[in-house]
DNA sequence: AAGGTGCGCTTACGCTGTAAGCTTACAGTG
DNA sequence: CACTGTAAGCTTACAGCGTAAGCGCACCTT
């Protein structure tokens, strides 16, 4: 069963091959119908084979987190403070977007391995140099990573097709007790009609604490 | 095997009897080890049973999130805008934290019931009424809702008891390598030293954020 | 007394993660 | 070249999961 070539010896397994497979298999097909089984005959190997580079499922999934992450970039070091953690933040959550999956984990595994703590590092660093009190930057931390993590977990809420999304939502609306809940539909009715959709929500949310954190600077 | 009394007749199942158990039992075990038979043998009766009231194991989650919702207080309707959203957002902390399987389930589940649709509602309309520009009031909820649900995950991630955390956190950090994540090590420690701990902190974000948007108000 | 029906019970199925033990292919050594 | 140790695959098996299908009891209505 084990794939070979002509030759007849096979191509090795490796962690990061199991990886690599179990993230593209994420992404197509959804997390939830992510199985051992399944992995395993994507890669053309039986189930229990992985376990040869694999601890546990959750430490797979751990894997895969630490497999996103890396796929954050790295600022450039020369850029003033605001900059840097704007292009970090952006970059985070485009990883976290284009892995619609990895929202949910990022937010719920506890199991931090190298790679996240090297991004929180450097971003509490640039906070830091940035001259915020212990205090604000505190704050200004998970501030900015809740808007990051919670934003990409709603946009993962949508998991439709961009060509469907008008006129799902619009089916959506109409059935929507509007009467019931007015500023809720409302709020529904602004996420539909924003200029630029999702991304620039995020973008503009982003901005909007950057610059009260600007301001917040010193002080507090 | 179904609860009887002594006459005989058994106390009838509900869907009320079975998410309250459902919420307890995922209180003190864990949602993760929260099984159809476990439930159903804790209301002494036979798994499928639970099918009479409840559709599929999802929407026994929905069910029990909209059960802890139903527990965020209503703030008195004559406070001014900020003491009521401050209100509201505490209780809503309070709540996910009181139950720390919930902020994870919050916010994964999608499917959004007539309770945490009155909440949203409600936050909305506070914000509204408090002169926000339709930008600034997308902005507004969502950074407030990201930071209460965003904090009670964070605190839902150390579920060991109130004793022996500092105990524990203080052997983490010694294993920590503080010398590769310099700022991330000074972040773990800022949160065990912070005055009045995980609570205060998230009222101290939490005013920081509506300070930030009382200056917003009217322009952006 | 009769019959309907709501609700709990029994059984069974396919699927999951993974423990235990085997077998094969290759590298290193004589 | 043969021998052997070991890494990494395979096979089998098991307990636990959600839930579909159908049965039968206890009650309510007439």
């Amino acid at each position: 069963m084990a794939r070979r070539s002509a030759r007849g010896q096979r191509t090795p397994l490796s962690r990061d091959r199991i990886l690599r497979e179990a993230v593209a298999l994420a992404d197509a097909e959804g997390i939830e119908s992510l199985t051992m089984r399944g992995l395993a005959g994507q890669l053309q190997v039986e189930a229990m084979s992985l376990y040869n580079h694999v601890d546990t499922k959750d430490d797979l999934l751990d894997g895969m987190v630490e497999y996103i992450a890396s796929e954050i970039e790295e600022p450039d070091a020369a850029a003033d403070w605001k900059t840097a953690v704007r292009r970090r933040a952006i970059s985070a959550h485009d990883v976290l977007v284009r892995h619609p999956w990895s929202s949910i984990q990022w937010a719920t595994r506890m199991n931090v391995g190298p790679t996240r703590m090297r991004y929180m590092d450097a971003m509490l660093r640039e906070l830091r140099e940035a001259g915020f009190s212990p205090g604000v930057l505190d704050v200004a931390f998970h501030t900015l990573q809740n808007h990051i993590v919670g934003h990409a977990l709603q946009a993962a809420a949508f998991p439709y097709e961009e060509e469907d999304l008008p006129e799902m939502s619009a089916r959506y609306l109409e059935s929507f007790p509007a009467d019931d809940y007015p500023d809720l539909a409302a709020h529904i009715r602004y996420h539909r009609e924003a200029p630029g959709g999702e991304v620039s929500s995020f973008e503009f949310g982003l901005d909007a604490i950057l610059d009260a954190l600007e301001r917040a600077r010193g002080p507090v």
